[in-house]
DNA sequence: CAAAATCTATTTGTATACTAACGAGTTTTC
DNA sequence: GAAAACTCGTTAGTATACAAATAGATTTTG
């Protein structure tokens, strides 16, 4: 058998993203890795529902509405229903939303240079496109 | 600039981790992934201190704590005084710990299997060497 | 059209994870 | 040998994540 964690997928990718949230924090420490997701998405889609926005940044309903509550109480974000469909919430980035979007949108491009440096070119591109596959 | 949030190597991450979190639930719903690698980690050691097994299980003091607190309500392992330090407070399986982990580790093997299933054989090895480049 | 099914957001509960701060014990250093 | 530095475990606080249950609103179906 000689199960050997150390060597297990799961295991090593907990730990891969251990690595990456360090660089997140020390690169963005204004936001989690999360919130700058949806609010990234946010700024590319401009409006949508607040689940869409959800299925779009890979969180589930529970989890995005706790990230959106935290970035309207810092006002990034706003919220109005859909007069269409009442169970619907839009969400919209401020114009502060975006300006800070804006302002990290660099520093988010290094994360990810800085999570693969590692690897050189070659290997950054085979490597993108294996984790891909395992999605 | 054009930051495309679904080729960020963070957020791609995090998808893997997702799905390998589902496939970890679907054949080990007793435990989750942390709970098991402290467990199987240590049966591995046999004895350790509980910040030590943190260390090598990539988990820091506070994590540790309520994983062992959660094993140990489960009868799982057991924790004593280190009688030469009495800060420290040595963790071990019990005997149950160690009968339910034999029971699981072939479940855990799959887990691993099914989540690199999407690549195949040379893909895997390249793939899990590279993924242990970025730790 | 009415019942059933679906979708929306929310709430509650559990489990990681990290930071920061703490008290107590142990080593190191001068 | 006393002060400084470090280590150990704990606690509190914040932020993901997911499951399950709920309440309303909307769509689909018979």
């Amino acid at each position: 058998m000689n199960y050997q964690l150390d060597e297990q997928v799961g295991f090593v990718l907990r730990k891969a993203t251990q690595r990456h949230l360090g660089i997140f924090a020390d690169n963005i420490p204004d936001f989690t890795p999360t919130q700058f997701a949806a609010l990234a998405k946010l700024c590319e889609l401009g409006q949508v529902s607040q689940n869409e926005l959800g299925r779009k940044t890979a969180m589930d309903a529970a989890t995005i509405k706790g990230v959106i509550d935290r970035l309207r109480k810092r006002d990034l974000v706003a919220t109005t229903r859909d007069p269409n469909d009442q169970r619907r919430l839009f969400v919209q980035p401020t114009k502060e939303g975006r300006e800070t979007y804006l302002n990290f949108e660099q520093a988010a491009h290094n994360i990810t240079r800085e999570t693969l440096a590692p690897l050189d070119a070659t290997e950054q591109q085979i490597f993108v496109k294996m984790l891909g596959k395992l999605v």
